[in-house]
RNA sequence: GUGGAUGUAGCUCAAUGGCAGAGCACCUGAUUGUGGUUCAGGCGGUUGAGGGUUCAAGUCCCUUCAUCCACCCCA
């Protein structure tokens, strides 16, 4: 029989437990945190009817939405997710009876998009989501701010920025530069590559696109303004207060400082940045989006408002803001920084049990259990060869359990076990009935 | 979708067109109540796949597949 090549398909991983243990040590800390302001956990199915899908994320991401069918199937009617977005407007349209607002929930969990993998990019992977259903004013956007700030700082990032831009201004530096309004979509995507190409790349990408040279140098001189807080704003306004879609997009970024200064966001943390766009094509409002300060990679979280989405799905909409936490990115730059605790990775076990031979396993298997009905994660050791001491030494240093708990004849005999600690080969002797708490003991 | 690089043992990689190798890992023993070190031995291959050139191909040529990196786009 030939055998088949053992192969993840392209864009999919496996995580073993090492990788395991730090995506649950971040997403533990992801979640703490969504719960500490008060946001609460929702699941969907992965596969959503491609209506469902289909029209909401722009022409370009559509064609990377995977389709699923069944083998008796013709047709696909079902899509696999490409975001938590539109899977969350969904649910608040379908289950509108049965949730108060504000509706603020989180949600972490695999999403799917068809493209080329590269470094921190990946066919499947989690998203972290935390969203606020029914509230239109900035205390909404701010809150999402200070808690993506809340986390990354736990996660031990300090030098990093979350980027606070505003869709409607955009639209309203189109207006006020006079480019036309059918090439806003393009304005956008180059300005979208405002860091990588510079001021002088985005300028040429616009001029290659038809806009006129004036209308390009009003726009970068706007896109460009930089200040202090509030004072890049106050600048804006000078220039573009005739104009309502501006003021509106500046009035709204002014309540945004103010939110954050009473969530005490500390201000090295965000700035407004006009160069700022995000790709997806249901965005209103305020969008900001995260980058570490050296530049290692793209953005780490992103998000923003989108006040019409939900009613694509219902007959009023209503106003929803919202973030996404780019955990494969930020585990990405963790695990080259090593950035984990010394106690994340490798093994969850807190004590090997040596079995000294098969009359003995009893006597093995009660104290494990023992240990176990303690609250310590005991392994008994298990093995198809003859048991020995030194291999079951041996396969506890390996997977790097930090005890062993030998249990031979004169242990047994007189109610006693010896605990040894792999790390500096300390060894001790004792009943077996205070071994849990000594083993508690010897892990902190 | 576009461009570049790379495919040899489980992993990392060698091998002027001339016998497919090393290190690590794994298994066994030295060592029948104690791990990391050491020593001895063992397991392990359709050189990604298919075709061509040649007395001879891992090596040269063609095709194809896969992976990685970058672009596009995005988390």
């Amino acid at each position: 029989m030939t055998k088949i090549e053992a192969r993840t398909a392209k864009g999919m991983r496996d995580f073993l437990p090492a990788d395991m243990l730090k995506r649950e040590y971040v997403i533990g800390i992801v979640e703490e945190v969504f719960q500490l302001y008060g946001y609460e956990p929702l699941q969907t199915p992965i596969l959503e009817t491609s209506e469902t899908l289909l029209g909401k994320y722009g022409e370009e991401a559509e064609n990377l939405i995977y389709s699923a069918k069944h083998g008796r199937q013709r047709d696909s009617k079902v899509a696999m997710r490409y975001d938590l977005t539109v899977p969350l407007a969904r649910v608040v349209a379908q289950y509108e009876n049965q949730l108060t607002l504000p509706f603020k929930r989180y949600q972490i969990a695999p999403v799917f998009r068809g493209e080329n993998p590269q470094r921190g990019r990946f066919r499947e992977f989690y998203q972290c989501d935390a969203d606020i259903v029914g509230v239109a004013n900035m205390s909404a956007d701010a809150e999402l701010v200070s808690l993506v700030v809340t986390v990354v700082r736990r996660l031990g990032f300090d030098k990093f920025t979350v980027k606070i831009n505003n869709r409607k201004l955009l639209t309203g530096m189109g207006q006020y530069s006079g480019v036309p309004d059918d090439q806003l979509a393009d304005l956008y995507r180059s300005v979208d590559k405002f860091d990588k190409m510079g001021a002088k790349g985005v300028a040429a990408e616009l001029k290659e696109r038809g806009i006129a040279d004036d209308v390009i140098e009003r726009m970068l001189t706007l896109l460009q303004t930089k200040g202090e807080g509030i004072e890049s704003l106050d600048s804006v306004e000078e220039v573009m207060g005739n104009f309502p879609i501006a003021v509106e997009a500046i009035n709204e970024l002014r309540e945004m400082a103010e939110n954050l200064k009473m969530l005490n966001v500390p201000s090295e943390n965000y700035q407004f940045d006009f160069t700022v766009v995000r790709g997806l094509g249901y965005y209103t409002g305020p969008i900001f989006e995260t980058v570490l300060d050296d530049g290692s990679i793209g953005s780490i979280s992103g998000g923003g408002r989108y006040d019409d989405l939900i009613g694509i799905f219902r007959k009023n909409s209503l106003p929803t803001t919202g973030v996404s936490l780019g955990i494969e990115r930020i585990i990405t730059i963790m695990d080259e920084k090593n950035m984990y605790p010394a106690n994340i990775g490798g093994t969850v076990v807190d004590v090997l049990v040596t079995v000294f031979n098969k009359e003995m396993q009893g006597a093995s298997s009660a104290l494990a259990q023992g240990l176990r009905n303690a609250g310590i994660r005991a392994e008994l050791y298990m093995t198809d060869s003859r048991l020995k001491l030194g291999k079951q030494f041996n396969y506890a240093d390996k997977k790097g359990i930090p005890i062993v708990a030998v249990m031979g004849p004169d242990e047994a005999e007189k109610s006693i076990v010896r605990l040894k600690q792999l790390s500096t080969g300390e060894e001790i002797t004792l009943a077996q009935s205070d071994a849990a708490a000594k083993i508690r003991e010897m892990l902190n």
